[in-house]
DNA sequence: GTAAGTGCAAATGGTTTGCATCGAA
DNA sequence: TTCGATGCAAACCATTTGCACTTAC
């Protein structure tokens, strides 16, 4: 852990950006909650535990590089906010899909990846270069689908 | 054409929604554009063509309706704006997924449904009930695949 | 020392809402 | 006639940006 971040701190100096207290600060959050889906605004709640002057402002601005350099992922489960995962440096493929429950909105993960069939026929039939792939997999989970009723979307 | 307008309007009056000669129109720019992805803001330029005085938050508040009873799917391509498709009454399992470039930002629909399987898959091993799902494959269209250098997204 | 990074507040832009008015049933 | 629907403008809210100040290098 702290050796990823010693990583991650080459990697912008390589870029030259310069690794800040709070571009730290950010980068642990995102480091320890690798397995959740956080917003913005939730990196900003955890970031400010730490060191509370830090600013929505900057938790973007280091998204947007993180982003731009691979090492984070960005989705969006339709509630109008954008969220972030963490990307292991050396998990190149690592493609990962979510089960996401109608009913209480829960995420899960899977990770199988079963679509690389599909992509070799995407550049077959329509010359299409993938480069990467998001599913989303909307239903109920164990404990919502018995009360399924309502919906029916 | 005329016949799905009929359909639909009967629909809405089975939920006690008046069919109102705003809706009437903003359905037919929909049914007229089942192929397209259209913003809001888009559909209401279509609108306006033919009836002018048509406001935004009247197409908001219609697609609202229309997506609550399951007539029009509802998609983010991540430019910041949700898209919407009208959906046929009759092909409730259309499945269709969309192909995204990177560098042009066209969007293709492949009309393959190849996750049955996987649908299964995640039924036996998570106790998930699958209701739809939603694939998105990044990548470079042919006209934009052999200039693909720069970004390493 | 200096250009990049920061915090704050203001701007942006898609979407939603309040409200007075209108009109489909 | 009546309650839902509309248009407008204002509100909302996630994200972005401008700017003066700070700081990592």
């Amino acid at each position: 852990m702290e050796n990823i971040l010693t990583q991650v701190g080459k990697k912008l100096r390589d870029r030259d950006y310069k690794l800040t207290p709070q571009r730290e600060e950010i980068l642990r959050v995102l480091i320890e909650n690798q397995d959740k889906h956080l917003s913005a605004e939730e990196i900003l709640g955890l970031v400010k535990e730490k060191a509370p002057e830090v600013g929505l402002a900057t938790v973007y601005r280091t998204l947007e590089i993180l982003y731009s350099m691979g090492l984070v992922h960005c989705m969006d489960f339709g509630d109008g906010r954008k969220r972030y995962e963490f990307e292991l440096l050396d998990k190149k493929a690592h493609q990962h899909h979510h089960l996401i429950c109608l009913k209480c909105g829960r995420i899960e993960e899977i990770e199988e990846d079963l679509l690389e069939e599909l992509e070799r026929e995407v550049y077959k039939s329509k010359g299409f270069t993938v480069t990467n792939h998001q599913l989303k997999i909307y239903g109920f989970c164990q404990e919502c689908a018995p009360k399924k009723k309502e919906g029916e979307i």
